[in-house]
DNA sequence: TTCACAGTTGTGACCGTGCACATGCGAGCA
DNA sequence: TGCTCGCATGTGCACGGTCACAACTGTGAA
């Protein structure tokens, strides 16, 4: 027997509830698993479903609940191996929980490219947004237009602290910190990210702490953009005089960079210079010399943010996770240094 | 003079009908750029629209026009430097064109896995997919499951011409062996993909052609899962028996790793090995030594990537972009041999 | 004057789903 | 028997847009 499919529209719960011989809200109720349904009506339903090759309609029932199911992510550098996996993540955890996930990436660091971004989350009625930018101008922009759906962001903002995931970059920047003061370097030089990223400003943070709780004199950090090509330049710059014996850098990527620069100038890492890195990117253990760094989970990262996000959006305010802290990776270009 | 707001919901074109003075048809025919509304009709629309901070339902307009306005990426190993900026340059390319795009990543390879992802697709009634991924798989349960959706993909598949993107690929791997064999190398491996990627099928081909084009005899490429760790590795096996003066890697990270176990052995590359590597990532030209390799313009992938299938939706079907030739950057991974 | 016509605006139905409420039915109990 | 109660199911409407069609206006030509 074959089923009268109607024409050119998909099936809809009408049509399964015809074909059933049962109401549509009794499809209605199939669907959402609603208790009281007789077992043998159940089943005709779902086998009228499977015949139609029915699937529900996504912008019914967001129209019909006021609930899109969907969040939002906004990213900068996406294309970069931290936020693309924690994006990864976070699209994964969400579609575990049920959501969709939409993302719209920063052409630029301005005012104008963040409220573009924001407008085209909040037409789709996105119902949290997870923030992968510099955050402080976001929040400003946020507060600025007035949107009041939930945000969270990767790092902890310090002045934000609801809406913060509480991973200790600090604490994982004063490990590197650490580990190069423990080996006997005295003058360290590090080189930070962005001016207004939390991560940067967090790992600065730590960097600084460390360094005071010690009392090692330092120097004003450097401000990068997460590039190698910066570090590479950075490096050049640094070089000209030889005041340093060890730099912790804010990423893996600047850390290559450097590495390049101390090698064009001859000297040997970690002989000469002892160099830091943070995230540990997979390539970083194939780095020459493989790269001494802080390990960062950032799939748990994403998934712990979403659980946040989720949380705050109302659902099962589940137990909030701990504190990740992140790991010293101690490879090849740290060494004491040479006197 | 303050407006009248609805209780709790959001204000919708009826809320601004009223205020206006006018019917909710007409403030919809200001949301769409009617030609014939009288200028003073739609100022006092757009003022009141201002004044609610009334912002379009997307999933009513996707209710009532039958259209998602979403497209679906499809992607696998989204957090590597090649899919996440093509990722980037689809959602920026979409976004222009006014769609959104939802990603779902796949688990792993397996049949399973994929089904999933494509059910979380295609339940946001996404109009079209872009597929990066394994693709023959994706192919084939894209058939299997009767998806009716058009996709795309990044790389030319050859059974699939009129889903693809014609970025000569096998040109870029083309370009790659030729340098090697200008240099004098005789003995080149080649590192290739992971199997059922068309990427890594069409490297492979230009490797296989151009290899036979200059009569030079060439052994079985080896197949690797793009990963650095994979690269390092496979170097170990091969320089067990040094049977060989290059090798073209179908990735830069496995070339990075290749390069590690080449200095472990004790091998200086390139006077003692010759390594091409592919893509052009941005770490590139900061390994050691910095690599030769054949850059690919990933964003105007993605541009293009949306061009046809928007293209495919039956939207302007502008004309089709010609075929993207990869090039070749030479730095300093590759030398001639030394006999 | 009358009519055709273009420009501008309004009316009501419809898209697919979920909710509130009503209804039918059988079991348990006085 | 009559009543209550809970399960299983049905009816009608709301959600916020768009579409087809109707209606009203003013203008120019016959």
């Amino acid at each position: 027997m074959t089923v009268e499919l109607p024409k050119g529209r998909a099936p809809s719960i009408r049509d399964v509830a015809r074909l059933a011989g049962v109401s549509h809200q009794t499809v209605s109720r199939v669907l959402n698993n609603h208790p009281s349904i007789r077992e043998s009506t159940r089943a005709r339903v779902l086998q009228v479903m499977e015949e139609l090759q029915y699937r529900p309609n996504r912008a019914a029932r967001a129209l019909s609940k006021g609930r899109s199911r969907t969040i939002g992510v906004l990213s900068a550098s996406s294309e970069q191996y931290g936020p693309a996996s924690s994006i990864a993540a976070i699209q994964n955890a969400a579609r575990d929980a049920g959501y969709y996930v939409n993302t719209a990436n920063l052409a630029s660091g301005d005012r104008e490219s963040i409220e573009a971004a924001l407008n085209h989350l909040m037409l789709q009625a996105v119902e949290g947004i997870v923030v992968i930018a510099p955050q402080v101008r976001v929040f400003d922009a946020l507060e600025q237009m007035s949107i009041d759906v939930p945000y969270v962001t990767l790092q902890s903002t310090g002045r934000q602290s609801d809406h913060a995931l509480s991973v200790d970059q600090i604490a994982g920047a004063r490990l590197a910190t650490r580990h190069l003061i423990d080996l006997g370097h005295r003058n360290i030089y590090h080189l930070a990210g962005p001016q207004d990223w939390i991560e940067a400003e967090a790992r600065m943070r730590g960097f600084l702490d460390e360094m005071g709780a010690r009392d090692v004199p330092t120097t004003a950090p450097i401000l990068g953009d997460w590039t190698a090509d910066f570090g590479y330049h950075a490096g050049r710059e640094l070089l000209r005089m030889r005041d340093f014996t060890a730099i912790f850098s804010s990423n893996d990527q600047m850390a290559l960079g450097l590495i390049h620069a101390a090698r064009e100038a001859g000297l040997d890492v970690p002989r000469d210079l002892s160099i830091v890195g943070f995230d540990d990117i997979p390539e970083a253990a194939h780095f020459w010399p493989p790269l001494t760094t802080v390990r960062q989970d950032f799939a748990e990262l994403g998934r712990r943010c979403i659980a946040l996000l989720l949380s705050s959006l109302g659902g099962e305010a589940e137990g909030y996770p701990g504190t990740i802290v992140p790991e010293l990776i101690v490879r090849s270009s740290t060494a004491p240094p040479a006197f």
